[in-house]
RNA sequence: GGUACUCUGGCAGAACGGUUAUGCGUGAGCCUGCAAAGCUUAUACAAGGGGGUUCGACUCCCUCGGGUACCUCCA
């Protein structure tokens, strides 16, 4: 598998073995979480849940990163403490990205119960003379490590040139940045060097470390975090143990809305719990599947709306594999084979999720095709359903289930209303479908028999 | 200002140095008691502008222009 590594501004190949180790940068808990953050887990989520399904065990580190600035603030404005909106956020995070199917992560490590790992690690960074002790806390000194920038294809210079860092006079120079903060208010914790709390970057450096060690496959994130998170996270990490840190850096574009980034600090974003609510956790899905990962997506109704065409088709597509039973054959193993070589190709090349749902359509019309024809037969129908079932797994789309006493409700409901088409009484007839409409279940009269299917409840759905 | 990414048909969006992408939408038809869903079929002078390389460029190079992101916290 092939892999955009921003670092070296090439694909990398994956390697095959038979373990990756991914670290994924999470969400710093202070408010909702939006849909910018629904795409960036999904995408990791997709690659993962493709890599299992090729065997290959895949160990999966997200921070919360849960203790910052703006948790303080938050915690000030509510008068609680930092740990209560902390623990109010993460336990919102789950909320959300549970119901967006989101397989959980192998752990979540927070920096708070890290600290003596940072401080451990800071004490080698100081050690080796790579940070030091000022006025306001410890630093990283930028000059020491003269890759710096090579993430973001920065050159130290024009960084400086360009800064509209406030100046700390107690820098040794401004680019650098603190790895330990000096406060005498909580939250604190003690260090050799003084009381206070990690600054942002070295908590992920350290736990990646702890949780993957040196050397691993995959770190991830959201784009804007290239600079200064990710750059400096590399010059931590890099300069403490000498070796490279990750091996491929994969980074997911924003979601815009109306040609703008979605952001907490622009007050434009969509949160994922009022966006399940109206479109639920497949649309989505869908949604931040559509494009390359790599580029922006612009979030519209439009868009969205579109993805409920087609998870509608995905729907109708289920339900007649389950209903099949025609006697008709037609040879489509080889087509089908063909259809899942293509849906892996494409994820195979940079997880190119626009393609691979093309293929996924294939086998969707392939499907709906043979059932309007009367010719989804018993054997064809599970031959789909297996790589149906594989696909949607793999895309984490999931149709809802219902329980066998809805399943028979809805028979004897449907016998009724054949009952009253053969006796042309088509106004009751109708009322039973409208019936069933109510219920969210849709009727499809084929020659010889109706099926029903469940549609998925949407809000926006009219 | 610097850096990165980006500019493809009404919309969304891929691949590829030479072949119809695909989907949505729209039109027509089939099916139906009527619908819905689905199917069939049709539809788009497509490539930001201008140069160049090439037998041939949407695809490579140059240049001009637009957009977004980052350069401060940010997925």
């Amino acid at each position: 598998m092939n892999i955009l590594d921003t670092l070296s501004s090439t694909e990398q190949k994956l390697d095959n073995s038979e373990k990756i180790k991914i670290y994924l940068c999470g969400v710093t808990v202070y408010d909702e979480s939006h849909i910018g953050h629904a795409r960036t887990i999904i995408v990791f989520d997709v690659l993962r849940k493709y890599l299992e399904n090729k065997n290959i065990q895949v160990e999966l580190i997200q921070n919360f990163t849960d203790v910052d600035d703006k948790i303080i603030n938050k915690a000030k404005e509510e008068n609680v403490s930092a740990q209560e909106i902390s623990n109010r956020y993460i336990e919102n995070y789950f909320r959300d990205f549970d119901k967006l199917n989101i397989k959980h992560a192998t752990n979540y490590p927070k920096a708070t119960e890290h600290i003596e790992d940072i401080i451990q690690f800071i004490k080698k960074l100081i050690d080796k003379e790579i940070a030091y002790v000022s006025d306001n806390g410890v630093y990283f000194s930028v000059s020491k490590f003269p890759e710096y920038g090579k993430l973001s294809k920065k050159k130290i210079d024009e960084l400086k040139s360009g800064s509209r860092i406030q100046v700390d006079e107690t820098k040794k120079d401004p680019l650098d940045f603190a790895v330990w903060k000096f406060s005498d208010t909580e939250p604190l914790w003690d260090s050799p060097w003084g009381k206070g709390r990690p600054g942002w970057h070295i908590e992920c450096s350290v736990m990646s470390m702890k949780y993957l060690g040196g050397n691993f496959d995959i770190h991830g994130g959201g784009r804007d975090l290239i600079f200064p998170h990710h750059e400096n996270e590399i010059a931590q990490s890099e300069a403490h143990s000498d070796c490279q840190f990750a091996k491929i850096w994969m980074h997911v574009g924003m979601v815009t809305i109306m040609g703008e980034k979605m952001s907490k600090s622009l007050g434009n974003t969509k949160s994922i719990k009022f966006v399940l609510e109206n479109w639920g956790p497949n649309i989505i899905r869908l949604f931040c599947l559509s494009g390359h990962y790599s580029k922006v997506i612009d979030y519209s109704e439009e868009l969205l709306k579109e993805n409920l065409t087609k998870w509608r088709q995905v729907e109708t597509c289920y339900f007649e594999l389950i209903h099949a039973n025609s006697n008709q054959q037609e040879d489509i193993s080889e087509k089908i084979k063909n259809i899942g070589n293509e849906f892996d190709k494409s994820l195979e090349d940079d997880l190119n999720t626009h393609l691979a749902l093309s293929a996924f359509f294939q086998l969707v019309k392939e499907t709906n095709r043979l059932a309007a024809s009367e010719k989804l037969g018993i054997e064809n129908a599970k031959i789909i359903m297996s790589e149906f079932e594989r696909i949607s797994n793999i895309l984490g789309l999931k149709i809802p289930q219902m329980n066998q006493e809805e399943k028979n409700k809805i028979d004897n409901l449907i016998l009724g209303r054949e009952k009253f088409r053969e006796e042309k009484q088509f106004e009751k007839a109708d009322e039973i479908r409208d019936k069933l409409n109510e219920m969210n279940i849709e009727l499809i009269d084929h020659k010889g028999k109706t099926i029903w299917m469940k549609k998925e409840k949407i809000k926006k759905d009219c």
